[in-house]
DNA sequence: ACTAGGATGGTCT
DNA sequence: GACCATCCTAGTA
């Protein structure tokens, strides 16, 4: 049987860590009645009001980033480019904007409803390699923002072997150039080595 | 292989 | 009205 994940997971302070850690976890979810999962093959960590690449930088409160700064453990779903819809774990302690984006997963459960949504012809390649792609295959929308990683939630994580640290390889997080020279380069993506449904971005 | 540009809309100044 | 934590297509090679 697998574990859940208990939200308790998510309410530290290091994300980094936990976004190290989500590595090789199953993320699992439930929409009409169908069951879509995946392995987290790429993670990157947003850290709070320090972290000037960070939606919730200098504690910047919002409508959107309202969610960021609730308790960790809950989904933080946002539009991007006007037509993606980014996945994102709340981390932290209540008050703490932090989270976790998930920018790439590799199928397990599901492939035909995930080529469907996908509108993607049996093409292997393409299907859940980008943060974008993971929420149009996986069936996550803004419906999900705000929502416990629950499994009576229908979006929920999975426990699996913990991956090495030889396989997992730590890099600059991608498309976060406007933040400046310092915040850009922390090495806070992280992806398994040699796994083919890393997103593209070097 | 690679590069350039367009799609498309919420969010914030 | 500018800015995006992106992806796809069409062009050239």
């Amino acid at each position: 049987m697998p574990e859940i994940i208990p939200q308790d997971y998510f309410r530290h302070e290091d994300v980094v860590g936990i976004a190290r850690d989500l590595i090789g976890k199953i993320l699992v979810t439930n929409v009409e009645n169908t069951i879509t999962s995946a392995i987290i093959v790429e993670t990157e960590a947003y850290n709070g009001p320090e972290d000037k690449a960070c939606h919730a930088y200098n504690n910047r409160l919002t409508p959107r980033t309202e969610v960021m700064f609730k308790e960790g453990g809950i989904a933080y779903v946002y539009i991007c480019y006007g037509i993606h819809r980014l996945f994102n774990v709340v981390t932290g302690p209540v008050g703490v904007g932090s989270a976790v984006l998930i920018r790439g997963v590799e199928p397990l459960l599901g492939l035909e409803t995930m080529f469907i949504r996908r509108n993607n012809n049996q093409k292997m390649h393409n299907l859940t390699q980008g943060p974008g792609l993971v929420s149009q295959a996986l069936g996550i929308t803004t419906d999900h923002n705000g929502l416990p990683l629950l499994s009576t939630n229908a979006i929920w994580i999975e426990n699996a072997k913990m991956v090495p640290d030889d396989q997992v390889i730590a890099s600059a997080r991608v498309g976060v150039e406007p933040s400046g020279p310092i915040w850009s380069k922390m090495p806070w993506r992280f992806r398994l080595k040699g796994n083919k449904w890393v997103s593209p971005a070097k």
